[in-house]
DNA sequence: AAATTAATCAACCGCCCAGTT
DNA sequence: GAACTGGGCGGTTGATTAATT
């Protein structure tokens, strides 16, 4: 009987990991994480294969730093919804929500910091604004669900780097500022700062269509071929005598 | 060049909701 | 209709990298 700590695996994920999953995605869809966890022989759990693919794997992800239009429709985005990241992220295609929510913590953070220094050194944060002044959270914003799209759109697995390291938790000191700071900080700044664009952005822009089946990140990982170590899990490629078809995979996928 | 600090980003956790049984 | 389960979301943590001292 194996224990918890042995059967799942948690931390970064390593290159064989991530060709694993995509190759069971590919094969059976975005969808039954946690079968697909099994399945796969990965020792991940659902969410976490769904957390890899969705953030870091799917073809259709941008890399690299957003432009000033997508800082731009952030922030103007974030002053209507709030921390509603998914929900701002569909509308910014090849992003995620939790790039998103990085982007918005860091500047956000660094912009709340100068504004601090900016600011007489006698005011603290403590009372700089009461509990009533608090995040912009909309939820009654009207807005055009209908209209709204994954960000998956085509495109290719540009590549690649991975870490593939064990982790070790290493306590650490004291990071600063709370989100509840940061948004007490710049609430007042940003929304007087805002403006719309979208005059250049439109609703179509953002009709993308999920991918099917066949992409270039198939393409890109098509061709490797190898195995984990031992017992564990292996590559499961089609043409190899144990790649489980697709219909007992299906079997399995859908009892 | 080494140490320290800041910035970035991948990943996990816990909660919630919708769908299924 | 209640219980269960899977998936999605927001918040947070921690490792790595870059910049600064």
């Amino acid at each position: 009987m194996k224990t918890v700590d042995e059967e799942v695996r948690k931390g970064p994920w390593t290159e064989q990991e991530d060709i694993l999953l995509i190759n069971f995605v590919h094969l059976f869809g975005d969808r039954r994480w946690d079968s697909i966890a099994k399945v796969s022989g990965l020792n991940r759990t659902g969410k976490s294969c769904r957390l890899r693919w969705v953030n870091y794997l799917h073809p259709g992800l941008k890399r690299g730093k957003l432009t000033p239009q997508e800082e731009k429709l952030v922030l103007e985005l974030h002053s209507k919804w709030g921390n509603r990241w998914s929900r701002i992220a569909r509308k910014l295609p090849g992003r995620t929500d939790n790039e998103i929510k990085n982007y918005w913590r860091t500047h956000m953070r660094k912009k709340a910091q100068e504004k601090k220094r900016a600011i007489s050194p006698s005011i603290s944060s403590s009372n700089y604004c009461s509990s009533s002044s608090n995040v912009t959270v909309m939820n009654s914003f009207p807005v055009q669900d209908s209209g709204e799209a994954s960000f998956y759109d085509t495109g290719g697995l540009d590549k690649l780097d991975l870490g593939g390291k064990n982790i070790e938790v290493v306590k650490e000191g004291e990071k600063g500022y709370s989100m509840d700071d940061i948004w007490k900080d710049i609430d007042l700044s940003e929304k007087s700062n805002i403006t719309p664009i979208y005059g250049s952005y439109s609703e179509e822009s953002c009709n993308f269509s999920y991918p099917s089946v066949a992409s270039p990140s198939w393409e890109y990982c098509s061709d490797t071929l190898w195995r984990l170590d031992g017992e564990e899990s292996k590559l499961f490629l089609p043409g190899d005598e144990s790649f489980p078809s697709y219909e007992d995979a299906r079997a399995f996928l859908t009892g």
